[in-house]
DNA sequence: TATGAATGAGAGTTCATTCAT
DNA sequence: GATGAATGAACTCTCATTCAT
């Protein structure tokens, strides 16, 4: 009954480790293009060249796989933004470092942020993936903790509510995925920078 | 059984006027806390005090619902949106235009916002959605025009990419929804200043 | 969602009023014949020449059936049961009623009380048949009420379990329909009355 | 391959002697339980300590296990049901002991007792168990000879079905497993006792 | 003896859709 | 326009069983 859980740093991964683990990896790209409704335990079987039943010996449920394909992203994620917090004093070139965080996120766990950024509606209604929801917003407020210093301290414009712009900058990162060219002509950090220069200054020319 | 189209002005207003818009407005209901997939032609029978097997007196398919529920609110947008751009002269003004007549959409149709914004995987997906994703895009590239035309001129900086850009403005509008207060305390207008300025003019102080 | 209780007096009979009483009854015969978790919705659809998926629009699911196969019955007796003790106040002919009601339920309808004498192991398991198992508790304490005012009186021995004894009383009557023949070569009033005679007077010859 | 019938006697008793009779004795009680179709191999496995697939190492089937469990008691009753007959030669005497041999059985396998009584459906559909179903009849048929005997002789009343008396008395004998105390307080001698008098003297006080 | 992975059939259930009334 | 019954395919999940290790 205790079960490892599946290593974020490997679960999509060319080498996967255990056979669980290699399932995950092909249920993420399955989740990605058909979206977790869409998806059916079939597709995921079919694509790691198993039965559908089978999937049953390594996880309790289609959506035990779903929390298990995401949740250690997530607790990844949160990790680094709370390393880049911990580390940089300066909110503005924290913000940027943030974004570049998340971007590292994306572009190593492209179909976890494709699902996060299209399925808000599953993670809050069905029940047993509320706990996506809440972690996604822990990681949300970790950076709406950085604009609010920014603002009290003068570094970041105080006319603007920094919910709101911490939604817009999160959603843009995470969307990034729908665009990210498929291998990497335009690397993750020249988008990242992109949208730092974006959000932080503008797009207006002065 | 050659029906109008149900009169985007219409279909989520309190006086719906024709049965078939009254069952378009429920639908939408349904699809955005539901989700495309998730939503179930029973849930938006029930809710219109109907039983499911009627729906297929006013509507082909579940499918045509979605599409007769979005493309006309995308129709309108387009033409919002092109006579923002045939009026204004300045790029700068007319992309805050372009921001403001976005979320006037959205505050009108807040259920066919939040579709449109967590189901772009169904819509390029499902064969006969695609028509949706198509106009999306037709949308979206008149904004990338006005971008365009504003680096040409210089009013725009010129070292972002404005597909990039337009990308994350626009996602910013239209999943305002999910956190747009339930009746309006900050009114969309608002909003729309605020988003304007944060990508206009970026989040930094100076 | 409101619906009528199928009625009992009909739900076996030949010709039941509703689809749904119909289904009911042929649902009633094939879980006699394999037992509640070995009969499958799927050989019951068959019997009543309907596919399967049909049976949920009359009913929520298998243990519905079910239970609304069994609730009417055991309501049905447990009224008879009451009249009966109403009625007379000498308890050795009271419970010799009490059987030939129990006997006239079971003629009625065979395939409940071979259900309910054979699946107590279910009714006590499976949560949502458990009302089951308390309205048969119900009903064989009104037998136990009636031996122990007899025992109180002086006309039913003391020293025996009350308890006891209605159980054997009880089970014996509810499983003569595995040795019933199939059509009623000796009736069914024969039968009650052999056994009302066994358990009052004993099988010894004096 | 050739493997020892497992000797009943020990089967549920608490040093269980072999791996094989160990398991066995934990499959008696979730077949007790939870009813031979509702018992999952896994059930079984899980309450062994095993994985599911090692109990195919010891047993061919499931169904085997079930015959396994059931057989030798059944075949023990059977010895002990004839040196009974065999011994005494008053029927209304031989009665008696064959109520006290049968509440032995149940008070030494009571989840062999419990099956027996609860399962018939099973053993007369499922082509295995056939066996069980003819050996309880064989059981069953030497309690009925006594009983004719019985009749023949004078000493029982002529006027009563000896099988429809034989299946009363059976029937209450090994249902009592379903209200035996958990662990003696009233002795299955008790028990016997009573029912014993119940069905040769009747409830009756005269 | 046991494990762990897989099979394959089939379980209960859901759901978009059809159609006679 | 609506109902109520049904279809048929697909769904998630279960489970007895097999077998290489």
């Amino acid at each position: 009954m205790a079960r490892r859980a599946a290593s974020p740093t490997r679960s999509e991964g060319p080498a996967a480790a255990s056979r669980r683990d290699e399932i995950l990896a092909v249920a993420g790209g399955v989740f990605a293009r058909k979206g977790l409704v869409g998806a059916t335990v079939r597709d995921i079987a079919d694509e790691a060249g198993i039965l559908s039943g089978s999937l049953y010996h390594h996880f309790e449920s289609k959506d035990q796989m779903v929390v298990e394909l995401l949740l250690p992203v997530l607790a990844t994620q949160n990790e680094r933004y709370r390393e880049v917090i911990a580390r940089a004093d300066d909110p503005v070139e924290t913000l940027r470092r943030l974004v570049h965080a998340g971007m590292r996120g994306v572009a190593e766990w492209p179909n976890v942020a494709r699902i996060l950024h299209s399925e808000s509606v599953q993670f809050q209604t069905n029940e047993p993936l509320l706990v996506i929801h809440e972690r996604r917003q822990d990681n949300r407020k970790l950076w709406v903790s950085v604009v609010r210093r920014g603002m009290r301290e003068g570094t970041l414009r105080k006319d603007l509510d920094p919910d709101l712009a911490v939604r817009a900058i999160f959603d843009a990162v995470y969307s990034s995925t729908r665009w990210l060219p498929p291998r990497g002509t335009s690397s993750p950090e020249k988008i990242a920078d992109q949208l730092a220069r974006l959000f932080l200054d503008g797009l207006s020319a002065t």
